[in-house]
DNA sequence: GTGAAAGCGCTAACAC
DNA sequence: GTGTTAGCGCTTTCAC
């Protein structure tokens, strides 16, 4: 900025204030000023300014795996959203480890984050208090943390569950298995509950040889169908709590002889982008992965601009999308 | 550290030593610096760090969409590598858009940052110039870059193009059909260029009736199967120069009644996880999409060591994954 | 072993 | 409409 003054025979800060337009500048020395800009190729330093301005514009976002695809389409989200506002996405993965998440926090604390998204997190009450004690914004995404008012954006998991049995059994089917996930997640928990509940409503007995836990991994849904398939009286049809698992469902069904969906019908969850491509597609709840990750920077940067705002939660709808993996049962 | 250092009832300077180890600091003025920054809670001011010692610890990195499954495989790679380093990563998305790399280019070079990694960008000879120029490391990705001698990391794609031909060669496909990505990308052409090696080396000649072009979508793949499959000579054997669409080609086969790989043998190429479950799994060409992600990101912090070094070029090797999607020709 | 002081590049308040 | 100045939070010489 020196050499730009100089360059231009003006003072610094009216270099500063033509870069900023902070205020009226005489058009000559304003073009004399970008000729110098355009000639030395100058670049503000951001750090310097940030320092200065006590802001940043970068925000911090914790994923587990920003490879899972899942979760891959919600930083897309994060970023084009980010993008158009101006702000930078520093991508921290922490594959569940909670030491790791804690470095990723640290750093960016110290780099003096805009905020911090938290997507599907192990964060504690803990942390968000110290969070927030320090006046860091933040929101998380997909988690419940109990005993703490914090921003949120969530899934309505039940409501999927819901959707997912209720197609089944609208299709005739009674004997519907659950490949749950990990019990002690909420947004897991929430799905096999709206299995029960519709399973309840509909007059049909819960039967707990026909759930089974998986871990959201494809070779989890392929053993738990290889069982299920292998009972007394196997299920008509599954619901597989994600869409990893549904196809491993349909693996191991072919596997074993059985057509899909004439003679199982698989639906999966999450609806990503593999579930189009499988044969045949699967019929899955779909989440709005990309819009999760919008709101929850828009809530972020809501949040930074206002403190003191009262926390708010945002609830996401589910939808079912019917493709080739469920039929009738005959 | 202004507020540490009244806490501890020391100077700020020897707040600064204990925080970096700098030098010696008696043991008891250390001891009540610690339990001040513990007290207060203290996190030093990484922008004011990087401002006075003018050097940042985060690389960003391009990429055209974070959500593709092979560049999120090669982001785990970057992102992981740079964690381990101690430097964080800005993730920016281009989707390809020439303005908008460019705007993230111009905010990361404000930001200081430490290095840029482009990765599959349409990066130009001027802007890698013009970056040299300002003294910004850098290193591209999976592209070349003409008439400029700059650090890349590349995959042998001409061998891949090799081993997917040979493969079905050796199977005894004769007819063997190759479905194309963007010809004006190097990769792209080099996979075809493998492809009409080894047919030249066998023996078959070429008709280029049997090489359609696509865009590395699924449709695309599907389009192209459904036009080779209706020729009076239908191919035995696709090379796809995807997973993708690969995974279309096997649709589109299906669709047709053509059972695969009894009746058409499939090969595509990048091994992305979805490769291990279509149905069939699918035979491929590997890439090392994580390790690309690795080397790139330590050649970029030794870049950032070194300005001056000679840049460096690594070839990485594909393989060939035989899964359930090729078979003899029957 | 400790403290004072200059300065990284920038902005904003304050003169003129 | 322009220039001078103080200072963001830190590191690093330099003096003691």
């Amino acid at each position: 900025m020196r050499d730009v003054a100089q360059h231009a025979g003006v003072s610094i800060s009216t270099v500063s204030h033509v870069v900023n337009n902070s205020r009226a500048v005489s058009s000559e020395a304003r073009s004399r000023v970008l000729a110098a800009m355009k000639a030395l190729g100058y670049k503000p330093n951001a750090l310097a300014q940030n320092l200065r301005r006590q802001q940043t514009f970068s925000i911090g976002m914790i994923v587990p795996d920003s490879a899972n695809p899942f979760f891959a389409e919600v930083a897309r989200g994060i970023e084009d959203t980010s993008f158009e506002q101006n702000h930078s996405v520093i991508l921290c993965n922490t594959d569940g480890d909670v030491d790791k998440q804690a470095a990723h926090t640290d750093l960016l604390i110290k780099n003096q984050v805009a905020g911090i998204l938290f997507v599907a997190a192990g964060i504690s009450t803990e942390l968000v208090e110290d969070l927030q004690a320090r006046q860091v914004p933040l929101v998380v995404v997909d988690r419940e943390v109990p005993d703490v008012a914090v921003d949120t954006v969530l899934t309505n998991h039940r409501q999927g569950g819901c959707q997912a049995t209720q197609h089944l059994i609208d299709l005739g089917h009674r004997r519907i298995a659950c490949v749950s996930g990990g019990s002690d997640l909420s947004p897991s928990a929430e799905r096999l509950t709206g299995y029960q509940m519709k399973l309840q409503e509909s007059g049909i007995p819960f039967d707990e040889t026909l759930v089974v836990k998986g871990d959201f991994q494809y070779a989890s849904g392929y053993r738990a169908a290889r069982q299920l398939l292998s009972l007394a009286e196997p299920p008509t049809a599954v619901f597989a709590c994600n869409d990893l698992m549904a196809v491993g469902v349909i693996s191991a069904a072919t596997e074993m002889g059985l057509r899909v969906p004439e003679e199982l019908s698989v639906v999966g969850f999450d609806d990503v982008r593999l579930a189009s491509f499988t044969n045949p597609p699967l019929t899955t709840i779909a989440q709005p992965k990309y819009d999760i990750g919008v709101i929850a920077t828009k809530m972020l940067l809501a949040r930074a601009r206002n403190l003191a705002a009262p926390p708010r939660v945002e609830q996401l709808e589910t939808e079912l999308i019917i493709r080739g993996s469920t039929a009738p049962l005959s």
